[in-house]
RNA sequence: GCGCUCGUUGUAUAGAGGUAGUAUUCAGGCCUUCCAAGCCUGUGGCCCGGGUUCGAUUCCCGGCGGGCGCACCA
């Protein structure tokens, strides 16, 4: 097979390397929405989620861990059961599935439609004969499509699986009040599945039917939004920011500014939102993302969740799918506390401020990763043709393997077991290695290359002398002469993050 | 979900109503003193179910899955 710079040699590489299978299970036919991670896969996953926890600890995030079912009262509180069950009609000929609001605005345009009942959604439908855009039949009865997936638990009792994290974080609030003895704003984060019943899930792992999630919250004060501290060390920075009027003027590149700059013009309303913004992006940079490729982009007010005052996606270009949303930052207000405040009859007011006795229910900022979206915009992103070598140019410490260890040939037993011995050390300093003696050199270093492994090692005849070792840099393909008892240092000084 | 289209070794593909080639990968061997060399040997495949037929992987129907367009996307 001719290696092109493509598309397709990159999607082989996926599967073949060991990143992505599915759709699982694959000797079933597959099931739609439903991916596997292979060894190298979920290694990266594990690398990436490790940096993530690392610099989360960094800026003070606490982690939490819920359970992934919750009972119906949950998600009606939240407000889930509500926006994420949708009315829809299906023609009766052709099966055509529309949103009975949508397709009802678009064929009684003068009618006011929001707000109304499944009843009188179906009369409508009746008196007035619609019918399908498509095939001009008529529209059938309303049915409910429920995004979420449901289930029973015990005896008889409703639960659905979580659509979000942040919700089952949100239910641990006067936990986390308690714990973090009051100082504010509480930082917390968690990670874990999510399950969408997506209609019809399509490009890959983009959109699966169940995903993980990372997501961070800030419980903070209304007056504490526009004065945190954190705000004032970074207001400086410079993000490649895309605000919603921009957009209706069909403009998409991003203009880069200040956080300051972006208070000043309005752009953003709080300057804990903009800290909000900042992490979103610091964290998404130290995955090594290249700068063009990232722009922060606004949400029209049309296009914001129920919960949503302010919304930005964290986009990253693809070759395959064009921008993809890999981080949403929401201002959520006090919504989801003061409806769970109202459902659980628990009481979220606190005072936030021991001068005063003034009691307030926080507000929550939102900065929610999506950690499968995050893999597969970095896969793509690092994937590099060159001349017919493949190189997943990952960072060191990202790689699924740290390090490659050869014998130059296979045929010199000393020369295997000094390899053998070198590897083992490797092992022994707990450093993610693999050990090839099959085929040739070039071909080894080429393997490699494709799984993105930073370094290679091989042992030779001169090794066997002065126990000195070639080491071969992924990107540069340079090589350098080094003893053996350095090694260890030398992979682990490459491998730090910072 | 609708429409179009596609589904052949791990990957990428060829092909015909009589059960399959090619490239690469992979395993073993020979060779090899640093970037996919060469030679030999070997492993491995027609998405699932039904129908038509003496015979189906090939034709038909249905399902499942992928891609694209529409719809959907908290």
């Amino acid at each position: 097979m001719k290696i092109q710079d493509n598309i397709d040699t990159f999607n082989s590489l996926v599967k073949r390397r060991g990143f992505i299978w599915g759709p699982s299970p694959e000797i079933y036919g597959g099931f739609a929405g439903f991916y596997t991670y292979g060894p190298a896969g979920s290694a990266l996953k594990n690398k990436i989620l490790s940096l993530f926890r690392k610099e989360l600890s960094y800026f003070g995030f606490l982690e939490v861990e819920c359970p992934t079912i919750m009972p119906e009262i949950v998600w009606e509180a939240s407000g889930h059961l509500e926006r994420f069950i949708d009315y829809i009609t299906r023609c009766t000929k052709c099966k055509s599935l529309y949103r009975a609001d949508k397709i009802l605005k678009e064929l009684l345009p003068d009618t006011l439609i929001d707000g109304l009942s499944k009843k009188e959604l179906n009369k409508l439908i009746k008196t007035k004969n619609l019918k399908c855009p498509s095939c001009d039949s008529l529209l059938g009865e309303i049915e409910e499509y429920n995004l979420m997936l449901k289930t029973n638990v015990g005896d008889n009792n409703i639960a659905y699986l979580r659509p979000e994290t942040a919700t089952t974080t949100y239910l641990l609030f006067n936990r986390l009040d308690n714990y973090a003895r009051k100082k504010y704003p509480i930082k917390v984060f968690q990670y874990g599945k999510a399950h969408r019943n997506e209609i019809s899930p399509r490009q890959g792992i983009i959109r699966m039917r169940t995903f993980d999630q990372l997501e961070l919250q800030l419980f903070i004060g209304k007056e504490q939004e526009m004065t945190l501290e954190e705000y004032f060390d970074v207001k400086n920075e410079e993000l490649p920011f895309l605000d919603w009027k921009t957009q209706t003027k069909n403009i998409y590149k991003p203009n880069i500014i200040s956080l300051e700059e972006a208070i000043n013009s309005g752009v953003i309303k709080k300057p804990a939102f903009a800290y909000c913004l900042y992490i979103s992006y610091f964290l998404t940079k130290r995955f090594g993302y290249e700068n063009g490729l990232i722009r922060l982009r606004q949400h029209s007010p049309a296009e914001r969740a129920h919960y949503a005052d302010d919304a930005w996606d964290l986009e990253i270009e693809t070759r395959q799918y064009g921008w993809i949303e890999i981080c949403g930052i929401h201002d959520r207000t006090d919504y989801d506390l003061r409806r769970h405040q109202e459902f659980s009859k628990q009481n979220f007011e606190i005072s936030m401020d021991t001068s005063s006795n003034k009691k307030e229910i926080p507000q929550v900022l939102e900065i929610a990763f999506g950690i499968d979206r995050i893999l597969y915009t970095l896969l793509e992103s690092c994937f590099d043709v060159k001349e017919q070598r493949i190189n997943l140019k990952l960072k060191p410490f990202l790689a699924p393997y740290s390090v490659a260890v050869f014998p130059l040939i296979k045929n010199k037993k000393e020369i295997r077991d000094l390899a053998k011995k070198v590897q083992k050390k490797l092992l022994n300093n707990r450093i993610a290695s693999f050990y090839d003696e099959t085929g040739s050199i070039g071909k080894r270093y080429r393997r490699q290359d494709e799984l993105g492994t930073p370094f290679c090692i091989t042992i030779d005849y001169e090794s066997l002398e002065d126990q000195s070792v070639t080491i071969r840099y992924r990107d540069s393909m340079e090589q350098e002469r080094i003893k053996i008892n350095k090694i260890p240092d030398i992979i682990s000084r490459n491998l730090i993050s910072i």
